[in-house]
DNA sequence: ACAAAAATTGGACATTTGTATAGTCTTCAA
DNA sequence: TTGAAGACTATACAAATGTCCAATTTTTGT
């Protein structure tokens, strides 16, 4: 943990500064700082932003107002969920206060990305129900084996596993209650990249 | 959109505003701004922030240096994927230039809510595979049905569907090789919200 | 108990920044 | 043609903000 290291004073001039950035979009001034902290001068907070610009939590622009910037450090620490642990390893409950985290927003809100609703269960035996929603990298090939979003010449656009043969592509769907699609201009409109599902 | 009604230079603003935020941490100051479209008066950059303001895109706070704030609409309108469609729905092309946004971040990254990755099959009848991670909000009750995190007496932690009984707890697995584990000091340590997938 | 380091005050100064007022220029509709 | 509205320049002022120096108090380690 990143934090570890600070005095008092300085953990709650961080915590100021994160709140205020949370609050109004912008970093604190030195003034506005020490107003919080009931410091007379505003020379008390410049010792306290240096000690953590040494330390790696912030860096900052000189002569310029309100330029507290949190390093990528602390920002990687702010995001996600903390990941707690695996399900049947027991003492999980302990394992929360570590520090791994886990950002699914990052891992998909990237340019080009976008989401679909399953509808139907075609996709059944691959764990994909109905109603999951399905992140989406637009993509114009795919890879054997890979779970594609597929248009055939009817123009429709599908779930499938993507398996080109010979002189045709297999759009095979996981359940086995279904059969095949073979097509000779099958397209890949995208790859499918994550699952997710709200209960 | 919300940025349908700006006209050029206001567009050019705005994105400039954005840029901004994105790449140094806090909003411009008019200056700044003038600066960059070649303005040799701050006053020029006023009439256009006002316009702004007007239309709902930002806020200010006066005498505040770097007060420029992006409007709750704004900043949704930023977050997430594009909700694109239903897969089986044909046109989802066309459907992706839509507005509709599906943001999983602000789902789940709430307060007291972690992150497990799933182990063993035990709820695989229910589309939870290994691998999978589960989002869950940390409870101590749970509705019957509900999937939930459970230590038993034994200090184990496991997942699986939560049905009271008369004077015990049946903790069932979704799995048709699995049977269930009665308990009578069973605990809920949390409730799934979410299934994340990673592909 | 002592010295060193950290924390805080006080005050001053220069720069940055928001705001205001007056005037020019262009566009566009009546 | 006029004139109303929008866009921009020029300039000035006051408030805010960052920075610095000197001195005092508090904390900390030895």
């Amino acid at each position: 943990m990143l934090q570890e290291t600070l005095t008092d004073q300085q953990k709650k001039i961080f915590r100021l500064i994160l709140s205020h950035i949370e609050q109004f979009g912008n970093p604190p001034t030195i003034r506005e700082i020490a107003e919080h902290m009931h410091f007379k001068s505003p020379n008390g907070v410049v010792g306290h932003l240096k000690a953590l610009q040494r330390k790696g939590l912030i860096t900052r622009s000189s002569n310029k107002s309100r330029s507290i910037q949190l390093t990528d450090e602390v920002n990687d620490e702010l995001k996600g969920l903390p990941l707690a642990g695996r399900v049947s390893a027991g003492m999980m409950e302990e394992a929360i206060e570590q520090s791994e985290r886990i950002d699914f927003g990052e891992f998909w809100n990237a340019a080009g990305n976008y989401v679909l609703e399953v509808q139907g269960d075609s996709m059944i035996d691959a764990h994909i129900a109905p109603g999951d929603y399905l992140v989406v990298k637009r993509r114009r090939t795919a890879s054997r084996g890979d779970i594609v979003i597929a248009r055939t010449s009817d123009g429709d656009a599908t779930v499938k596993y993507w398996f080109p043969e010979k002189n045709r592509i297999r759009l095979q769907p996981a359940n086995s209650r279904l059969k095949p699609i073979y097509s000779k201009d099958a397209k890949v409109i995208g790859v499918v990249t994550g699952v997710v599902r709200r209960i």
